[in-house]
DNA sequence: AAGGGTTAACGTATTTTTTACGCTTTCTAA
DNA sequence: TTAGAAAGCGTAAAAAATACGTTAACCCTT
């Protein structure tokens, strides 16, 4: 039987991306110290598991789905950020598909769960608030130089779909002519012989990622940064 | 008075560069599970401290110095990454000027300390290894886009030693026009009136970081890679 | 059925940045 | 005095980024 360890904690900041906003995954516990407050989905570490094999139990419990993008983003280790208690968490960052992996809400702890705009956050408990602000800050790093909008989007997408992706993202507009230019040359996106349906205007052709091809981008790091020059000095 | 928290430890990647070539600094530990190996310096966090306190201390011990550069790299926390123990640890990394720093080895549970070539490591204990992999990558990643040889490199230096530190970390050769031309643009160096003494060939002028521009690099990010685009697909 | 509104998608000229590399200068040591 | 070696200045050519013109294809309204 295992059991938990006491004073380490892993807490996933769960993005996605609908209505052409990013958003991030929010419950409202009802455990002691934060109760009825929003807060990151999260739990004490096993004994029997490590930091990322408990952040794989969270978000399986939230979504339902095993292969999630998840990357550590740091630990948060402040003497007095849990009242009362000496809690140390390690902080996850998750990237989903809104409509592939639906939430539910009514597990364990949780008494609800909603999607937030990340820039409409609520009050979080304890320093939650940061935590989501360090993730975000590195979510933003890694788009640059990493073609993560496939975590995010369906499988099938317009370009348009990913310039509105990276476009809320840096709260900038892009050229398109451009971006689709700079993102094309990449090489990762294959286009589909399928439009979209019931657009009021051309329909796009839909892409897919090329899973090889995206791989190799990831390994070698993009030499060329996602986001035009212009952007720089605008953070 | 406070105590150790048991199942939390801080391990230091502290690197310098010397004889041009990258180092870094490992201790022999006298306890219990690393008996005799050579290891990260690190320690058991205390119940009063901060994982980035606990570093400090860390650097502080080994060093007596106090502002040295220092970030969290991970944490590490397979389940059994020391045997017989769960004890997870936040991986730090340190930059600093050997010839300002000088080292003190006979230091609490160490019984030797030595500046290691990172390419020419000893057989290490636990998976102190892989943590300092991670580490050496990590600050490879941020060499590129943040300008940090300010932090290992003396207070006055030639462009030449600032070349041979980047080439020294990527283990490639820079044309040293083009490098120049490259390092000089960013305009976070002031060219002193000074020169090298003792060589047996021309005298580079030396150099020092510009404190102001040096932060404003930092906080807005390197738009331009300091690597040239060479660089790609040989690492 | 025609025309307006809207976004997709292709193309190109211009500007900016990167790269390759020639050449002179200044030092030590032989 | 000369050879060797690195510093340090400059420039032409190549490559990349940017600004922006134009046509195509779809829906909706009239």
């Amino acid at each position: 039987m295992s059991s938990e360890l006491a004073n380490l904690s892993a807490d996933c900041s769960i993005f996605g991306f609908q209505d052409g906003r990013l958003k991030v995954l929010l419950i409202r516990r009802s455990n002691a110290y934060m109760r009825s407050q929003w807060a990151l989905p999260g739990h004490n570490i096993n004994d029997d598991e490590s930091a990322e094999e408990a952040a794989a139990r969270i978000l399986y419990e939230m979504s339902g789905v095993a292969d999630i993008y998840l990357d550590q983003v740091a630990s948060f280790s402040a003497v007095h950020r849990v009242p009362g208690y000496r809690i140390v968490t390690i902080a996850f960052l998750a990237l989903v598909d809104i409509k592939k992996h639906s939430i539910q809400p009514n597990v364990r702890e949780a008494e609800a769960a909603a999607w937030f705009e990340v820039s409409k956050l609520p009050k979080m408990a304890l320093d939650h608030m940061q935590i989501l602000t360090v993730a975000l800050s590195q979510l933003k790093r890694k788009f640059r130089f990493e073609p993560l909008g496939f975590e995010l989007l369906p499988e099938k997408f317009s370009l348009r779909e990913l310039q509105n992706l990276y476009e809320s993202l840096y709260w900038i507009r892009f050229d398109n002519r451009n971006f689709r230019k700079r993102i094309l040359k990449l090489g990762h996106l294959v286009s589909l012989d399928e439009k979209q349906q019931n657009v009021s205007h051309r329909r796009a052709t839909l892409y897919r990622f090329d899973p090889v091809a995206y791989q190799k981008l990831r390994q070698d790091g993009i030499n060329v940064d996602v986001l035009p020059a212009a952007y720089m000095h605008s953070e």
